[in-house]
DNA sequence: AGCGTCATCCTTTTT
DNA sequence: GGATGACGCT
């Protein structure tokens, strides 16, 4: 849907809604609901409420707007802007993590934390977490760092802190029961670490904002006089921590409205409950709520095939989404032989696409479950001089070249940060090398001090070598301090890059990378000029520009936001958005739904969810692709189609099974599966049945023997019968080549002669 | 200390 | 295929 226009004045804003939307507009006091269903006109929903509550008296600065990801944050407040003018820069606005690490910053010492406290990134977390690990003696394996991080994150999303983690016997009963015992005593000592760093992780930011509402309640009133009125964007997607947060700060005036839509929960990996939103109800009996049915984004077809995807999952609301729009043309589905050709055959369609129809390459999206897919997708667009963006991914600030850069900003603002130190003691060289450094952190665990205090006393607590050079680098950073304090944050940022060796480093790289990693320096360099002249902001220090690096991601450093380009992006970061052509790439089993999910129902739903998010950013045009083979791990795969595809009502689809096979390609034979024996089911469509009903669309042709399970094909020879997954039964003709690389060749009584790679296919050795 | 080579693990998804 | 860590050589 076309959104508001620039002209739209606040006076008109009511007569673009429906009534239900309208409803949900004008219901400004009290608890509110807003059910809004993919496409509803959400966005235009909070914007205009956020409006009329301006109209009708309420001061912005009373009004809180929390949103989860940066890119809807800003998208909303320039929507808000157009409809309300420069009165918009006093509402707060923000993500949960933004807009509670300001609140922080102001309160932090009531916490402990200097307010200049570091943002540890989820890097700096794990490598906080590698090094405790190190230091106890844990079996990495066991205490896998990821896992390690995960667990201490999911403690503080429900309020669990160390010291109710290990009295809590449920938790220390189920850590004995994996092994895992002193799980306990790693998450204290994490926390005593970043406690001791003046550093608070992502999870904190929230954990400590409930310690601080809970803790001091003249704060809390504070906040809840400040915010009287409340909205929260994507509810479904808020954990136990953020939960409370707002729960508390409304729970004076009660003027909260939240705004979601269970089939779109996608976060439950990172702590969001469901719950949030199916209980609402019960925490404000005299609720007001609000359903956004009507789709005005996509055509019939899209819609459908949204409902037809979500009716298999058993957990939601009950709604009602539908869409007054033409049929539009059906959802196209798209085989190609390897990921490399899905990438071919979808830049191919853009390409045409845009020509025949007068598109613009901002029309289009891919959309994709995990990030290392962008890659053949961005080689195939690269190749026909398609234009592209790829939002999320790997975060400019992720860049190793501007973490180190920033690390010495860090440490200059806080030097007790010891991410950062590790980080830059030694990069550029100066002779301090890991031993030093461990001895470092050993002798600030010892004496419970800061490594920064055994760096400015390092003759007090290192050998008279080493302690030179530490002692030079402290003293390097305690001159950054006094620049920083007199100069503005380009000056000192300019001054501590050149000082500290680092432009000289990079400088002297001369290879492409090197260049590469040169040019982004000085681009970090420019973002901090240009921060230095701004005039909305009062202090323009480089410890305020450094603040919020951390929450920042790659769409903060866009320089070029209105290009016309091909956006790429996961599912996941697609949400809120609409793009009137859209690809849906890699339907694939253990792609989509992920490997991961396929353990629990309950994960399974939420791929499920994604896959309902991914089909309703289209407004007429709906592509989904998957590839029979696949790199992954730097291995070729073969991949199955996603069960998805199956759940599709096979009437709503169309089927392009025409891409051409590329040449050289090994599965060359794959062609001839049971797929392509599909196609004939499909060319001459079945009446469409009274009740809508899935009609198996990629069903397969051999159903397996009950507990099929691959043999050791290592032992196969010539002669034997083996039972395939898909193929069915056979009879082995051939083998040839050398050991991993053993292809076989194999008679089918279904399908024929095929020719398989042993160390991919899945073969059972009928005995 | 510093640097190069080899092995290993990895992948969801985001703040 | 790529990032990260272990190991061993200079």
């Amino acid at each position: 849907m076309s959104f508001l226009r620039k002209r739209e004045k606040i006076l008109d804003y009511l007569k673009g809604l429906n009534p239900q939307q309208r409803a949900a507009v004008e219901q400004t006091k009290g608890p509110v609901m807003i059910i809004a269903g993919a496409g509803s006109g959400k966005t235009r929903v909070i914007t205009y409420r956020v409006a009329h509550l301006i109209h009708t008296g309420v001061d912005a600065f009373n009004i809180l707007v929390l949103t989860f990801t940066n890119k809807a944050a800003k998208e909303m407040r320039e929507r808000i802007t157009q409809v309300v003018g420069p009165e918009a820069k006093n509402i707060w606005m923000g993500t949960f993590h933004s807009v509670f690490a300001k609140i922080l910053r102001v309160e932090a010492d009531k916490l402990g934390y200097p307010s200049n406290f570091t943002i540890y990134d989820t890097d700096d977390s794990k490598s906080v977490i590698r090094a405790i690990l190190k230091e106890m003696n844990l079996d990495d394996k066991l205490y896998n760092p990821n896992f390690v991080y995960n667990r201490i994150s999911a403690a503080k999303n429900n309020l669990v802190s160390f010291q109710e983690y290990q009295q809590n016997a449920q938790i220390q009963a189920d850590d004995f029961s994996s092994g895992r015992g002193h799980m306990g005593k790693v998450y204290e000592m994490y926390a005593t670490r970043c406690y001791r760093a003046g550093a608070m992780d992502f999870d904190d930011l929230l954990f400590q904002t409930n310690r601080l509402l809970k803790e001091y309640p003249d704060v809390l009133y504070k906040y809840q006089n400040k915010f009287k009125y409340l909205m929260v964007d994507e509810y479904q997607d808020t954990n136990f921590s953020q939960y409370l947060i707002v729960k508390k700060l409304a729970s004076i005036n009660e003027n909260i409205c939240v705004v979601g839509d269970d089939a779109q929960s996608i976060y439950a990996f990172r702590g969001a409950n469901i719950q949030n939103i199916l209980n609402f109800e019960k925490d404000y009996p005299d609720l007001h709520v609000f359903k956004l049915e009507q789709n005005y984004r996509s055509t019939q077809n899209i819609v459908n095939v949204a409902n037809s995807i979500i009716s298999n999952n058993k957990e939601q609301l009950k709604k009602n989404v539908f869409s007054e729009k033409e049929n539009g043309d059906k959802i196209k589905v798209i085989r190609a032989f390897s990921d490399n050709e899905e990438g071919k055959v979808v830049a191919e369609s853009i390409m045409q696409e845009r020509t025949t129809r007068g598109l613009k390459w901002n029309d289009f999206a891919i959309l994709y479950r995990t990030n290392a897919q962008s890659r053949s997708m961005e080689e195939a667009l690269r190749k026909l001089n398609i234009p592209y963006k790829i939002y999320g991914g790997v975060s400019f600030y992720q860049r190793k070249e501007i973490k180190d850069l920033i690390a010495y900003f860090r440490l200059t603002s806080n030097p007790n940060d010891e991410e950062a130190m590790k980080r830059v003691i030694n990069y550029p060289r100066r002779g301090i090398g890991d031993t030093t450094v461990d001895r470092i952190i050993v002798s600030a665990n010892q004496n419970g001090i800061s490594t920064w205090e055994v760096i400015t006393n390092a003759s007090q607590y290192l050998d008279g070598r080493s302690a030179g050079s530490v002692g030079t680098f402290g003293t390097m950073i305690q001159s950054f301090q006094v620049i920083t304090q007199t100069q503005s944050a380009y000056d000192a940022a300019m001054h501590i890059a050149q000082h500290s060796g680092l432009l000289k480093d990079l400088y002297e790289d001369k290879s492409v990378e090197g260049l590469n990693r040169y040019e982004n320096i000085q681009e970090l360099l420019n973002g901090i000029k240009e921060f230095s002249e701004r005039e909305d902001i009062e202090e323009k220090t480089l410890s305020v520009f450094m603040q919020d690096v951390a929450l920042l991601t790659n769409d903060d450093n866009d320089k070029n936001p209105n290009a016309d380009t091909v956006s790429l992006m996961t599912i996941h970061s697609s949400k809120g958005l609409e793009f009137p052509q859209v690809h849906v790439v890699g339907l694939e089993e253990n792609l989509f739904p992920s490997q991961m999910s396929l353990n629990s129902r309950s994960d399974l739903e939420e791929e499920r969810r994604l896959f309902y998010v991914a089909v309703t950013r289209a407004e007429y045009k709906l592509t989904i692709s998957y590839a029979t083979s696949r790199f992954k791990f730097g291995t070729l795969i073969n991949c199955e189609p996603s069960r998805f595809l199956d759940e599709i009502d096979s009437q709503y689809l169309e089927l392009d099974f025409t891409a051409k096979q590329a040449k050289g390609n090994p599965f060359f034979e794959e062609e001839r599966t049971a797929w392509s024996r599909n196609n004939d089911t499909f060319s001459k469509p079945k009446p469409p049945a009274s009740k809508p009903k899935t009609t198996s669309l990629l069903a397969k042709a051999h159903v397996p023997t009950a507990g099929f399970a691959p043999s050791d094909t290592n032992k196969l020879q010539v002669g034997m019968e083996v039972e395939h997954e898909r193929f069915g039964f056979g009879k082995v003709i051939n083998l040839e080549g050398n050991k991993p690389d053993v292809k076989a060749t194999i008679f089918f009584k279904e399908i024929g002669q095929k020719q398989l790679l042993l160390k991919f296919a899945k073969l059972r050795i009928v005995e």
